[in-house]
DNA sequence: TTTTAGCACTCTCCCTATGAGAGTGCTAAA
DNA sequence: TTTAGCACTCTCATAGGGAGAGTGCTAAAA
């Protein structure tokens, strides 16, 4: 689609205006706020054209403009500039995950309140999850009587805990051995490899390495690690959904974990680390988004671990600050996770 | 409050009807759907007393009546009826319970959502916790250099890991060693006593009882474990909260960890285990609260693990309904719980 | 003494009408 | 190509006027 410069400016005004008031934008309103060097005549004609190319729309005919969504994807696509988040907020960010870099489980409720404070949205964060579950170290802890408790540890960081109840009662000891054995022969090792390696094992042990094939393969039938979410308060806030049912709706995609796990695996298949995924209003596809915008970000090591990220908010969103947040956060739990892999 | 039996049949109708349709009841109405042996103007008379004890209100002069919330309390205290679930009911719920039972968290995911479609209401479940963090195993993981996982397994089934960095690097074998020894001298013991046990340890060993205490010390000062939420959406859906400030309000109770933690720490100090606390309106303590009525519970063994489970929903909630679902739940957790401790 | 029929009265809710205000599109002049 | 001027359109807020539901009171009936 080809605007003049005027064009661009008008279109990207008005979607200024209408994130700022909620309300159909009038080009007398326009004039005057941004002190233009024209005639609202001059910007009525322009507008008349982008409403033409279905940038903008009319509410009603004797309404202002409120931008379609082809209009929010245009400014998105080509208009919106870049903007960084102030340096001195993203020093208090990067300093607050510093302070957390111990624990994972922190940084990423760390992220996803970081995302819900700065977008004024509602955030969700996916732990580093890898394609292939690699092992990394087995613990067997006896409880009491056959119950024992079986901990994994896969290389991603994912701890598996699980009861499990052997045919007889077995030593601390002997459970120790075994385990101890298991974690030597099979670290690094994916499923594959620790199915081949199941017959250097004896009857326990084999029992064992059934349950642990198991668990991992359970490990890698999930699309994403643990999902978390916040802020979901900061959306209802918005007079878009005052009718409180399109709100929701909204929310209810956030918390039904498996429409989760669907939208960000559909959004996410052909994105790189580091790239963006702006949904608008659903883009035809997500009923229960028409009335939202989605912004999403792959973070991690392409190579090995990845998670998402992503805020959700009307779609009347402030996309610039947005998008820079999504980016800024993404670039520091990709740093993190790195640091992570390689210490 | 002395109330005749007609009265108080008249209360419970008024209730009962109002929770169905949110709106004000009338005399004409109820003598009609209720098939009540006795005229309209004898209702009116009652309802008339029943106003003067501030049970019931009119919203305005000409207008049917609601009950108020002390009406609710005066209900559930003296007139409602414990009901039980459906047996066919009872008996999924349990089924599916007794499928993942090897899994805490499955059970809590589990019991969380049985809570939100039964009661149709938002709801609550916190992880089980004891007040006293117990030692049971301990287990060091070589990752890369001076960087090692530790992971730290209490008696309570909760499960701490951490990065720590040494001060050189370990080898595997010997990292094994120190987890083992400590594991096998520290069973069972709480932080008193594995402080007294440090001294016995070389300096490689004191150092990471000293992260190991640190980590105690925190589990013990979290109030409540993990908290599960589920079923939000379903008060979102309520007329009552049409407006949707005030529902925006109660949810960020919800979602505000710290306020939760509270709100069920300040509400369950008194409860036993199988007691179940009913607060409506807030009780003039949680602002946020004042249109709802939340229901808590608490599960687990008294001695050792308890945690909370409840339900939040309208003031204009199905009392009978909810709190037997409540107490259901929290029986059939109780029950996992003191099978996950004897077995 | 208690219950009930009858009735006037009150208040909300919904519908309609009306006018102000904001904003548009078009035309003709600059 | 831009702009001033103007008629026109549509919403929104406000007010008025039933209809309907429900009440409280009074006096009669049980």
């Amino acid at each position: 689609m080809r605007l003049t410069d005027r064009q661009k400016l008008i279109l990207t005004l008005v979607i200024h205006e209408h994130i700022q008031t909620a309300q159909p934008v009038g080009s007398n309103t326009l004039v005057l706020k941004y002190n233009l060097a024209m005639s609202s005549a001059t910007v009525r004609n322009e507008m008349s054209v982008l409403t033409e190319v279905n940038l903008l729309r009319q509410p009603h005919t004797s309404a202002g403009r409120v931008p379609t969504e082809e209009g929010y994807r245009f400014f998105v696509g080509n208009l919106i500039q870049k903007s960084t988040l102030p340096t001195t907020t993203r020093r208090t960010i990067t300093h607050q995950f510093y302070q957390s870099r111990q624990d994972v489980e922190q940084w990423l409720r760390l992220a996803v309140s970081v995302l819900a404070s700065q977008a004024q949205a509602a955030s969700l964060v996916t732990a580093p999850h890898a394609e292939k579950a690699i092992f990394k170290h087995l613990e067997l802890v006896a409880t009491r009587g056959r119950q024992v408790l079986m901990v994994l540890v896969l290389m991603d960081g994912d701890i598996r805990q699980q009861f499990i109840t052997l045919a007889e009662a077995i030593s601390q000891e002997r459970l120790s051995e075994i385990a101890g054995r298991i974690s030597t022969l099979c670290i690094r090792c994916d499923s594959a490899d620790i199915a081949r390696l199941r017959s250097q094992f004896d009857a326990l042990g084999q029992d064992i390495i059934d349950i642990l094939l198991a668990e991992m393969a359970l490990t890698e039938e999930a699309a994403t690690g643990e999902i978390y979410l916040d802020g979901m308060t900061n959306v209802l806030s918005e007079p878009e959904f005052a009718e409180s049912d399109e709100a929701r709706q909204a929310l209810y995609i956030l918390q039904e974990r498996s429409l989760l796990e669907n939208l960000i695996a559909s959004t996410m298949t052909n994105t790189d680390v580091g790239g963006i995924q702006v949904l608008i209003g659903g883009e035809g596809t997500w009923e229960e988004l028409r009335q939202c915008s989605v912004i999403l970000a792959r973070y991690g090591d392409p190579e090995s671990l990845t998670g998402s990220i992503g805020v959700l908010g009307p779609i009347r969103m402030p996309y610039d600050r947005a998008i820079s947040t999504v980016q800024f956060v993404a670039n520091v739990l990709s740093d993190l996770v790195s640091e992570m892999l390689a210490v």
